[in-house]
DNA sequence: CGTCTTTTTGACCATTTTCAATCAGTGTGG
DNA sequence: CCACACTGATTGAAAATGGTCAAAAAGACG
């Protein structure tokens, strides 16, 4: 629970997330209700728990910079990545909906996160429908996302998997503005790739050598340069996206 | 695509789900909305195809009755199962807002599902925002569903997978009507479990004997008998549900 | 009954894990 | 600036969980 309020929070008329582009744009009222939704800013460091499982929190966040993970930690010490948060993404809606947390939210980056306040959500349904309705969209396509981790995980090889992981953290990232070109900072350790497609980090990295000596990436201490990202694609498979302009508060 | 409209359409006044207990009760103006919202009932047989990966429907369902598997089809034939949808969930959800499936929704009983009209499905968030509310509500559950599941294929060993998969149907069979006591009718498969599971049919079938051999559990053709509950729930481990009475439309 | 699907079992195989060690990169304090 | 410590990456060898193959048994269905 690192962190704390940061000195100037960004407004959200001049919210950098509005001007990337698949970002669905808000109308004057949105824009005004958000705005008024909003109630801070969280900073924190990488490494940082943001949301614990089994916690309750009285926050729903957006993603506004950085990269977290959202995983769930067993007794026996293993971890389960779910999937990665990035800009845009919103954390934390199961302690508003169910009241605690399933899964723990680490800051994967130094990040900042809008504030909002679990109780005004309701207004949020109540006052701007659009923004409910973006709401319900932003956790069916987190569905979406963690049902094809799974179909990963049951039905394809380690070879595949890693492929998909890399193609996906690709595809999201540059999305969300955080990779420019085939290479990029990628803020993940192999354990982390491990721990996302149920793998051994030793057997991660025996694959991703495998994929470097077939020329397909490079990845060196914190940064990937993929090589090849047709070649990644054909054995990643299919990797399903929806096209619409996302939405996001 | 099998299926025909029904002769005589559940009233939403007698809803049989209304009486269920854990279900959220509706007002007296939702009630009025969802009857106006619901444009018809689908019947369909078992095996049939509810929903197709990739197509894009017209209409949400709500499942009024029965059981069905939402999954995956691969190319080489596999298959990997994402959830189960019982009654109350709805299904179609994500052609109504990505404008296409990603999975298919198949049958595996008879099953009568409310159907509704995609285009006012905006109405709702704008009228009753409650319901839209309530929308966010199951889709997030859904993915709670389906990170649980992902959890079990990544970390866990077949027999912990196959305990869970146990519990996991008691429990929402029991929710939602389908098992009144630990002897119940389970239409599926125990291929049907691997699928799920991410295991093949051969081993899933050696821990459900091994299972069986330990006094846990009896399976025999479509019907399960729960004999020794808190061991399954030992070798399962955690099992997170939402406590709150579940809403559905 | 005859056919089809599902379950069951045994034998063998292999992808992936675990164990063990080394190496590389990064940070810290003296 | 260097020794030390720590985390993450890399590699090889051995072990194992779970997969594939094959075939028979048991239900399910018309």
């Amino acid at each position: 629970m690192a962190g704390r309020t940061r000195r100037s929070p960004t407004l959200c008329g001049s919210c950098p997330l509005r001007k990337m582009p698949g970002y669905r744009p808000f109308s004057d009222t949105e824009l005004a209700f958000v705005s008024e939704f909003k109630s801070g800013e969280l900073e924190v460091q990488a490494g940082a728990t943001v949301l614990v499982d089994g916690h309750d929190s009285p926050h729903v966040f957006t993603v506004l910079e950085g990269w977290a993970v959202r995983l769930k930690e067993l007794e026996d010490g293993s971890r389960q990545i779910i999937n990665f948060a990035f800009p845009g993404d919103l954390v934390g809606l199961q302690s508003s909906l169910f009241d605690q947390m399933q899964h723990t939210v680490e800051a994967l980056t130094p990040m900042r996160l809008c504030v909002f306040e679990r109780a005004g959500l309701w207004n949020l349904y109540r006052d701007q429908p659009g923004l409910g309705f973006d709401t319900t969209w932003l956790a069916a396509r987190e569905e979406l996302f963690v049902a094809q981790h799974l179909v990963q995980l049951g039905q394809r090889t380690a070879r595949e998997r890693i492929a998909y992981t890399i193609v996906y953290i690709f595809m999201r990232a540059k999305a969300s503005g955080l990779a420019k070109s085939f290479e990029f900072d990628i803020p993940v350790t192999q354990k982390d790739m491990a721990d996302l497609m149920g793998l051994s980090a030793v057997h991660t990295n025996k694959v991703l050598k495998q994929l470097e000596r077939e020329g397909l990436l490079k990845w060196s201490r914190s940064m990937i340069n993929i090589t090849d990202l047709e070649g990644l694609r054909d054995i990643a498979g299919e990797m399903a996206e929806p096209a619409a302009a996302r939405p996001f508060l």
